[in-house]
Parts: C-alpha cells; structure tokens; sequence
DNA sequence: GGCTAATCGAGACGGTACGTCGCGTCTTATG
DNA sequence: CATAAGACGCGACGTACCGTCTCGATTAGCC
C-alpha cells in the first residue's frame, strides 16, 4: 500500500492547462519553436509547475497525444465483413488529415520529439502508435482468419509500413509529394496481403 | 563567365573539417545535441567560417550526406535480369544497415532536420533520397516493361513506401522493432508490386 | 485582557529550533546564502511555521540575537570607581571578540539585514545596539558626573562612534585590519572625552 | 610581453554603461533590490557581456566606486595651514552627504556588497576606503609632525574610527541618529588627537 | 463527546532572478 | 577578400528561493 500523500496536492487543472497549451502552442509554432517558457505562460504556471511533472519538451507531447489532447484521430474501424475495405477506409482516415496542416505538425512534431532516441522516445513510440497499432493488427488478424489476407502475413512489418509511410509523408516537404494521394499505396498494401492462386509458398 | 574572384581564397580543407566534424558529432552527440560552435570549434574553424559556407545545421547535413561523409550508402543496384530478386537485394542492403547505431543516427538526424518543415527539408528531402529514389524508380520501371510487376503500379507511392518503412523503423526505439527482420516488408511490398490472373484490373 | 486562546496551542520549541537553526546557518553560511527554506529544513519544521513567527529573515536574526541565541555577548561593565578604566575594559570585551569567525560572522549578518533601510534595519537597530548601548550611555553619564569626562561631552555620539568603529572593523576584510588591536581607538576615544585645562570651552 | 590580442576586442562603452546603470539603480533601487538582469536591461546589454567583465553585482558595484560612478565623493583636503581645521571641514564634507538619499544608499550598498566577505569585500575595502584613506592619513601625518595631533596617535585607529562612524550612521535608520549632526563626533576625535601638557604619556 | 479553531509538517503554487549556453552577427588583427 | 578568435544582443535553459496556499493530522478550549 503507497503511503499517504502529504503536502499540497498537485492541482489536476495544471495539467490540462500545461498539456492544452503545448497542443495550441505545437499547432501555432511547431515543435521545435514551441519553448518551455513560452508553455508555461500560456498555462498561466510557473515553470516549476511543469517541469515537477513532465522532464521534458518530448515527454509532454507524448502525454498530450495519450490524452488526446493532440494528434491524429481516427474513428475505430468499421466493421463491415468485408476486411479489405474496412482497412482500407480506416487506413484512408489517417492518410487524410495529412492534408491539414495541424496533423502534419503534430505528427512532425512527434519525430522530432523521437529523434533524440532516449527514454522519450520509447514511450512516444507507444503512445502515439500503441492503442492504432492495436487495432489495426487485430483487424489484419481478422482478416487472415476470414481467409482475406495471406495466411503467412508478417502482420507487424505491415502495420509498420503503414506507419512508416505516413509519417514519411509527413516529413517531407508538401510540394515533394502531398499532391499523391494515398491510393497508390494503399493498392500496393492490399495487393500484398492478399493471397493468389498457387503463389503463397515459394515466391521468395 | 564569372570574374576571377579577388581576394583570399577559400580553404578548401575547412570544407572537408566542417563536414567531417559534423558527421562526428552527429554519431557521437545526436543531432539535436550537436551545435554549430562545437562544429566549429571541432573543426578548428571560426563561426563565420561555418556560416559563410552553409546558412544551417540542417544544411550541414544535407551536404554531408551528399558528399558521401555521412548517412547511408548502398551499392548500385544489381541487375541480374530478375527485377524483383534484384530490388529485393538492394533494399536489403538499406533495411541492413539499420543495424548500426551510427547509421540509425544519421537517420534520426536526418529526420530531425526536416521536422521544421522550412526550406531546409525541402534540400535534405532531395538530397537524401534523391539519388537512391532515382535508382529504385529506375528498377521499378524496369520491372514494369518487364511484366515482373503490375502495369499500373504506382511508383512513386511504392518509393515513399519504402523509404518511411525505413525512416519509421530507424525512428522507433530499438526494443519495439529492430529485432524484426525486413523480410516481411519485402514480401509485402512485392506481392502486392507483382500481377496476378484477372485482379490487374478491378482491385480498386 | 484578551480572551483565552483556542486552537492548537504554538509549539514553543519551533522557536527555539527555528532560532537554533538559524544560528547555525549563519556561522556556516553568512547572512546572505542562509534561506528561509534551508531554515526551515534543519529546524525540521514547515515554511508556515517560520513565517507565522517572524516576518522575514532579518527579524528571526534580530531576534535570535536579543534571545542570545547569536550575537556579541559581554558582561555587565565593571563598576570599580574609575569610569575610563571601566570602559576600557568593557569596550574591551566586544573588541575582542573581532577574533572569533562567528562573531564577526553575525555583525556581518546584522549589518547586511540593516542594509535595505526598512523597518527590519529599525528593529535590528533597537535589539542589537539596545541593551548594550543603554549600558554604555550610563557609563558615560555617570563619568561625567564624577568630573572624569568632559562636561560637555555628546555621549550619544560617542557611543555611535564605538558601534561604528565596531562594525567597521567587522566588515573590512581580515587581512586589512584584524591585526590591528583596540587600544590605538579607545586611547583616541579616551582622551577626547576627558576634560583638559582651559580648553573646555572654545576649542570649536 | 603579453601575447597580441585576438578577436573582436571589448566593448569599452559597454563598461560605462553597466556601470551607469548600476549607479541610477543603486539610487533608485538599493542594493538588494538591484538585479544583473535589470543592469543588463538598463544598459542595453546582453547578461552576458556583463558576467564576463564582473563576476557579481558587488564587484560591478566596487569597480562603480572606483570609476567614479558611484559613492562620496570630497574635494582633495584643503591646507590651510591649521591641519585640525582643515580635516574638521574636509571630514564635514562625508558627513554633510549623510543628508543625502542616494549618498546613503551608496554607502549601504557598500556594506551590503561586502557583507558576504569574500573576495569581494577586500576589493570593495581598498577601492572605497582606499583613496580618501591615504589623504586622510596623510593629513594626520602632517598633523603629527606640526605637533598639532599627538605623536604617539594611532593614524590607522583614527582613520578606522572615522570611516566606522560614518558607515555606522548611514546604516541605522534615519529616525535614530541622522538628525544628530557631526560636530559631537568630530570634536570628540579632534580632542582625542590632539596633545596636552603633561599628558602626552602615562595616559595608558 | 462533539464542535470549532488554530497549529503542525509537507509540499505545490505563480513568480522572479539566477548563471549558462547557443544562436547568428559583428569586429578586430593577421594572412 | 578570407580567416581564427571572440565579443555582441538576444532568448531559452533548468534551478533556487520567494512568500502564499492547501492538504491531512493534531491539539487545544468550549458547549
């Protein structure tokens, strides 16, 4: 049993004051313009008030995104039978809002925030991908026991290539390649996975 | 015809200083952690020096990685006739590599640099991937003529599916997914890149 | 007569401590780097409890000083008949007292309290100089009416005379003045209060 | 030799104004309350430039003295002839400046700067006493040797003595003892110094 | 015994200033 | 001109204390 709390308790409405500023603050400036100081003032806290909670810049993004107080959102999936076409309407959820300048800014604000590769990262890592993961690999194991993707389907390199490119197209400059949708991709994913006559063994 | 430059000449070596000392610091410090003064310093070059060559960190970097100081090199793609069995071995040569911490962080570096979104990602964006893409855009379209992969492929979607399945994977902290070969992204990707009986058309 | 106090009843051995605590702190620390906070920790008592006491550092000094916690302490001053020699040797006992570091340590801490001008230097003024001064300005009067100093003596700037003298010698570094001993001053002293020939009056 | 100099050479104007505005808030603001940021910001400067000239507030304050900036200043000691009259009206002149608001919160921010004893006060001790010190002992030289001041005087007793009561009364508060003006001092010290028939001697 | 009230240790709170670091620019003497 | 050195104004960093506040717990006097 944790021992009684003494002192002053934490005030709840700080943090949700800290994380909200950093969501206002990451969609205005971007994460690496976004300052501690600059959190603080605009939660109305003093500094302290932040760092007692959170050590870094990094790790208040990661609460702010499990809170959902920033980052992208997705319906769950649907349900409709049909698994490829559940996946790849979900999937298009995500790819979308790659259109709107916030999302990208979070989500690039997250890789700058991983590419320091501490503890910071880990736990972005499962924040931001953790509960979307989740629900993607059990809509892709679904969809193996229906019988609608292949049977030896590496389920975990898929779920990253999905992640991977939409962060990639995140990443890189809009002109480069925001004017692609996601079709293309989510052609190749699907033609991927899905299994053919005769092919599924030996084709390595 | 430009006229003859008057004046001191530029020293050569310090190009080659600043850049070695940058792809130091990057493996040893991160990119984040690595400053301008400590490339210069390192360098054994004064501030001005630095910038006179190059406006940013960032640009820094880009540079390095073109002239070959940094980042990932593979060999040319092989061309042994069988377009996939060849794609399949050069890209194995990139997923490799991710392996080696230093490489991971120039990757991380990389990603870093063009989280701010400014010009700066624009020239790492063509400067890293780049001549790599031109190479695999190469394959795949020699794959196409080839009848080895689907004639509407798309392409380009196919690269950027390479390349963010290959940043996300130098992204995300070692634990999660580093100990996942990239066998099964390879499958993924070349099944869903070659045809099949009747399902060229219609998939959508 | 105020009516009878409710409530928890005020721990009297906070005070002491607090006092303790800050005596302590002022022979290690100086004045100046002693907080209220690390007063509080080693008292082992809350912030609350200090401030509820006393209103600022420089009232717990002052205080701790009129306790006798801290400070230049000396005895009465002798009464032998002889009022000079009397003085000599009172005035005497602070002088000596210049040799011990923490002696010097709390005129130092007196002195940096009294340096704002507020209504902490006024307290400060009273309970330091107070008693002491009280006694000395008896000595002198009771000289003057025995005809051993000058009738016309301005006593209360001789006693501010010594508590300059004093303090000034306190604060000065070691190296400039310690060496030199009281004598030199209180001769000075001593003989511009005694009386001489014919030149009581006019000498202005 | 010292070696050449490298670099961009030192903004003397920077030094004059530092020291400016350390002098206007002294005035204005007392010591304690005086900031390094507020001295920065006063003098147009970057907290920077101010920490690699002096490493503290009491050094920018005892280098202010000395420039001149800053403190009691006295004309050079007349010489009359009459060397009692003279330091009479020269000495008059410090204590005359008691009156003065910002004279007194010079002094007090002296005291306070030397209050911590380090190495500090030894610098503010020779800087502030200093100069005012060797003409005063100069004049109680040539007291001496015109017979008009005991030969046996202690000058360095007398000086302490002097510059002790004044520090003394621009520290107590001015309700206790500024409207106590110098003459009761100053006749007391003279009276002190000053020779007498058959007394020269034995006094002790 | 229940109530009210003041105190206790603990520690969070909004602030201010600290002294340091790095930015990108500038200004020198030396090539 | 370029160079190495390094000062410059600026602004953010993370820390230390300030004096105040808010907890649960304690300890009294009063009904």
């Amino acid at each position: 049993m944790t021992a009684k709390q003494r002192g002053r308790p934490r005030n709840a409405q700080a943090d949700t004051a800290i994380l909200e500023a950093a969501r206002d603050l990451m969609a205005a400036e971007g994460y690496e313009r976004m300052t501690m100081e600059a959190i603080a003032a605009r939660a109305g806290v003093g500094k302290q008030t932040v760092y007692r909670r959170w050590p870094s810049k990094a790790a208040i993004v990661a609460e702010a995104v499990m809170a959902g107080h920033l980052g992208i959102r997705a319906e769950d999936p649907p349900r409709t039978g049909d698994v490829a076409a559940d996946l790849r309407d979900w999937l298009g959820q995500f790819f979308g809002q790659l259109g709107q300048p916030t999302a990208v800014a979070v989500i690039r604000g997250l890789a700058a925030a991983a590419t320091d590769g501490g503890a910071d990262a880990e736990q972005l890592y499962e924040r931001f991908t953790g509960p979307s993961r989740e629900q993607m690999l059990d809509l892709l194991r679904l969809g193996v026991e229906h019988g609608q993707f292949r049977t030896d389907l590496d389920i975990e390199a898929t779920a990253d290539a999905v992640a991977g490119t939409l962060l990639y197209r995140a990443l890189v400059p809009p002109s480069a390649v925001l004017d692609t949708d996601a079709a293309g991709f989510l052609d190749l994913l699907l033609l991927g996975m899905t299994p053919r006559a005769g092919l599924d063994e030996g084709d390595r």
